[in-house]
DNA sequence: TATTGTTATACTCTATAACTATA
DNA sequence: TATAGTTATAGAGTATAACAATA
């Protein structure tokens, strides 16, 4: 059928262009992040470390093994960005945003907000829909 | 003002969020791929091939250097994804997608579209808000 | 002289496997 | 015995710098 068709080849430039987005957000990043002297991939964790947060679930969280977590809690640590706190379970370490890690946190996500090919490119009506699509992409 | 603080703090939440979802199609991507024994740098790159493109043009596409293109090339061409074809400016090499390479990219893009994270959570009318999106998001 | 692609090299990012300490 | 984090190591991904060919 003539629908399905069209809609198959809607879903390709769909998925097509999801990756392309996706690639562009990635080199933002990486471009932002240049002034702050923090490498990427510290500052995607300190992006999730919203509140105190078990390795294991940022591992999860960011799409990565477990022991690549260790390396990043170290540097952020050196960096005075967050602490590991002991959980209740004494096998568990939280990793807890320090003010220090959370003020550079804002200063990035301002430095995204303001640069990001996304938000510059989207007028009031846009924005909205962009933060429904986003609300509807959380959900567990 | 309550106001210009609220935007803030949604900017702030929507540069985040941003981040966090393309953490995830990068994370889906990898996933999606593994069966296709295909490297993600080079299904990213058939992503971007549609026509003939310069190597350079190529790299800005991809955000990543252009001595890197050449090793994508290479691999692409072995796998017999693509062929270098010489440009009139005898300098450029235009990097053109085969036939298999082709049926790949749409059996991939097929993967992406019925697995991914977010499409899969998506109805008819978030879907074509997507899609609005998106093409804002591409306007040059 | 400026630009395209290539080569050689080194660095960054991330996974795997074996280990420890708690449970 | 199973789970959380760590360590050491290896591999994938990507950049830098010097180069060759063409403009």
């Amino acid at each position: 059928m003539a629908e399905n068709e069209a809609r198959l080849a809607e879903s390709r430039w769909i998925a097509r262009t999801i990756i392309l987005v996706a690639e562009r957000v990635k080199a933002d990043l990486a471009h932002i992040v240049v002034p702050f002297d923090l490498p990427v991939p510290l500052a995607r964790a300190l992006m999730v470390l919203a509140e105190p947060t078990p390795m294991r679930d940022l591992a999860e969280q960011l799409g990565c093994e477990p022991s690549y977590i260790t390396g990043l809690a170290d540097q952020l640590e050196q960096r005075g960005l967050v602490i590991r706190v002991p959980g209740q379970d004494r096998r568990v370490k939280l990793l807890e945003i320090t003010p220090e890690g959370s003020a550079l946190r804002d200063r990035i996500t301002d430095a995204i907000a303001s640069r990001a090919i996304i938000e510059r490119r989207l007028d009031d009506d846009e924005r909205a829909g962009l933060v429904r699509l986003l609300e509807r992409l959380l959900e567990p």
